[in-house]
DNA sequence: AATGAATGAGTCTTCATTCAT
DNA sequence: AATGAATGAAGACTCATTCAT
């Protein structure tokens, strides 16, 4: 019999490699990373251990592919048409994105989070990390400072402090925390 | 030399118990809980492994005594003295108490949220941690009910999520983050 | 196009054999066979490693085959018309024989030289190599005997000894080793 | 009870990595490194897995010393008075020194030949042993040039290689091997 | 004839914990 | 109170081999 087309094997992999992700991300975000092994995500995922690594060359790669897969959500959120003239609604909107993210996928925030706070692990995506957080403060600083605020700089890192605050508090507490009429109270400290 | 007191043995035993607990505070901190070897804590502590367990039942017992002991410095912050009649001051306080600690005590906040988000280690102090959570939202929805906001519980809620955001963000940039004018932003919003 | 007859069959497969254990034989002498991996072969002969599992059994047996296929260049070299009346001719081109695939080929002796120190490995062809090796050292001491030297075995042994020594040293250093010079030495002991 | 003696300690742990190195070079010697496991040896030396880990950081680690401390062996019987002066005797003394090792320590030879064969492991203590071979070289080189030979690197190296042929033939046929005949051949050729 | 996904046994290594002293 | 040798279970990772296509 002829061997299966490229095609077919890329399908193969691409479902494999998705089956992985997923499982990885669960674990990783209601475990920890070092607390998550990769029998469990073999087992998880329904493949054996030795096809993880078919696909991930280690268990540190596959932790990157799952933080920076996520990351690009975060950044396609912000969205700055003109960085001289940052709009209400653009911060809006971005404020917005990421509570419709936080709502669908709780889990990557677990994870984002718990990520901070483990700092060998943290070292992996350190650059990416701190690039697109500078950004989001330039960003928010112009904001206040077109619109004029005595303290610019002081009121964009409070933001994004109270950012991640509520994100907390919900992912911790999705039942209970009030995450629309929190949304509202962020957009009026704008 | 004379034989040493039970007084003279118990100030020995904690001398070295707080060797250990300082020592696995700034391991578990900087490392991860999971990422820190016992023989790491002892070699910090200037001990042999053996006498770790001399002290201590389990790593995980630990964890629990540091956990629960810096609890306590949390605990003792919130002080209302009559509680249908919240003061803005002492939620000041309480605000001014945690901000201190921050500032003295960077590490221990590092590790207490590191802590939140593996779950595994976050069940040994569940029950402390909701109850003092929940106290604390009580209080805060009394203060701002008293106030006569429109939304008590989604402000007090606001409040506290904002409190670990800000803690979060100081504890992860010390040098940047501008801690006391945010502290000035959170007693804005009481 | 015709479909391919028999022979060119047998010939796309010969290619093939042949892709694998040249490229099996490199690595084996480059890197030790326990160290070499059938993912190694298969991608540095071109092919899938399913492939190989079609010519060949096992990696074991491919080692076999590329062992086996060298020794047959040897066993060639040493051509004795008469036993009982070895000519020091016959010695000399069975020495230069030797040196000359020493210089085609110092991978293949790089590996037969690993695997004499592989016991595991060894016990493979082991039974040629003795056979071999018996049969050379019997014509060596009808050379000396011959000759009429006082201790034909040792002179006979040492002989042996010396030659493998010589392929040694210059299979390590191929650039700074006096080959040439070194053989005509060899030849002096005859 | 009062703890052990630093004495006491040191006995123990000299003891035991005595166990594990023998346990180690006689497997690395008859099976080659890659062949032995980590598991082999510790079962060898009647200890645990983990201990060996507790005397040397890794497999890697427990070959170097091995290597290292065999090396000196060698190192000690090359002792030359005066380096533009070298005598015959001095030299003899070397042969002998290597002819005894070779009887006392048949293993430790089996184990260097298959190292020089096996390229990964030979890059962990190729410094060392390159130095030692060249100041050898030089020694001989200076020898026969002393003695006035027609072209005395030439004849260094060969000996050198005769060296080793004999030592090859003689630990993989110990009993037939006649090594002191071959000895006083070696002697001849000085 | 050919592919590469898939498996599972086995490898090196780490580490919490125990224990003799 | 104190040491560190010793263990064993578990973890990340590798790889020869099989198999559906």
């Amino acid at each position: 019999m002829s061997p299966r087309t490229k095609e077919q094997f890329k399908t193969i992999r691409d479902e494999k490699v998705n089956l992985i992700l997923q499982a990885a991300l669960g674990l990783f975000a209601g475990r920890g990373y070092a607390s998550t092994s990769v029998s469990m995500i073999a087992k998880e995922a329904g493949i054996s251990k030795g096809l993880m690594y078919n696909y991930f060359k280690s268990k540190e790669e596959l932790l990157g592919e799952i933080v920076i897969g996520g990351f690009k959500q975060f950044l396609d959120l912000l969205v700055i048409e003109d960085e001289s003239n940052v709009k209400k609604q653009e911060v809006i909107d971005f404020i917005d994105g990421n509570v419709n993210l936080l709502k669908q996928n709780p889990e990557y925030y677990m994870l984002y989070f718990s990520l901070l706070f483990q700092p060998k692990v943290f070292d992996l995506f350190k650059v990416e990390f701190f690039a697109h957080f500078e950004k989001t403060i330039k960003y928010m600083v112009a904001y206040y400072e077109k619109k004029g605020v005595r303290d610019p700089y002081t009121k964009a890192r409070f933001l994004l402090a109270v950012f991640d605050g509520i994100g907390i508090h919900y992912v911790s507490d999705i039942e209970g925390f009030p995450l629309d009429k929190a949304r509202d109270m962020m957009v009026g400290l704008l």
